[in-house]
DNA sequence: ATCAGATTGACAGTGTGCTGTCAATATTCT
DNA sequence: AGAATATTGACAGCACACTGTCAATCTGAT
């Protein structure tokens, strides 16, 4: 009767929960921006782009590759929402700037988000959901330190 | 002063922290499974295996589309962590099953996660860490509704 | 028993993320 | 100033998700 497919305790319940609210986040995500013609990934870099980057200092900020974010990049600016331009004093790099369609596509997911923002935060408890975040960040706190002793048992560089 | 990089409000920071937590977990997560060879697709489909399955009904319950559980099934399968045995009744599909090897590797896998579960929980407070739970999943009600009305809405099937 | 609709796996195509490597350019150290 | 090191974009390759379509098979209604 011991089937290892995963302890029930309160720790797991609480991954598990993270997990689906992250899916359902996601998808109200995709949904907001979907019928704009966007997706998440670009909503990202579109965002970020209303101030003028490069992309490696805008995958820094997001905590993602490099590489991932100038795919997305340079798909956007094929389509005309982002412009490369000359980055000032660094010859390697270029700044990403939104141009004026993309300044408009924003603006608009920037609308649709409120507005789900709203009707979302209607039914919710503000002071409740202050608490929650604390103590979600605490524990945020507690496990990057648990990852980085976890780095420095294995690489102590 | 007034730039679209996103709102920060309690809500929009909640979200924050969702998206936080779930690459925390994810990492976390790989990094329980890498050293045996798996990822946590993997460790999914092997965890469903122990009670054989189909590959549909991993999907369904994963909450995935079929394709992408079929994909990671056929390489555990070609990998022998993993066998496809002749449904009773339905000729259409197979039951994904646990080869001894793959049973090892599940166990090993449960091992390291129940370590790494009892080094994380050891600075959390149980209580705390309930309450954040009960909040959580009511907040995932609530916007599991909202999905609800927004689909209705638009597509009212 | 038949037939319409649902389910299933196979196949093909796409988006988003990762890693690793390379050459060009910046930056930092001595 | 010159050498070592870091950063950057380009390119290539992989993992994991999604969608859509098709033929085989199952299921349920008539």
């Amino acid at each position: 009767m011991e089937k290892p497919s995963g302890p029930d305790d309160v720790w797991s319940k609480f991954a598990m929960s993270i997990f689906d609210l992250n899916g359902l986040l996601m998808r109200a995500g995709e949904s907001i921006v979907r019928p704009l013609g966007q997706s998440s990934a670009r909503w990202q870099v579109l965002g970020r782009a209303f101030q003028p980057q490069t992309v490696a200092t805008m995958a820094r900020d997001m905590g993602r590759a490099r590489q991932s974010v100038q795919r997305v990049a340079d798909v956007l600016a094929q389509e005309g929402l982002v412009i490369y331009r000359d980055h000032p004093t660094d010859r390697r790099t270029k700044l990403v700037e939104l141009t004026p369609r993309g300044l408009e596509v924003l603006t608009a997911i920037y609308e649709r988000q409120l507005e789900w923002s709203r009707s979302v935060t209607a039914t919710l408890i503000p002071a409740q959901l202050s608490s929650i975040v604390e103590g979600l960040s605490d524990i945020k706190a507690r496990l990057e330190a648990e990852i980085d002793l976890g780095a420095k048992a294995v690489q102590p560089r």
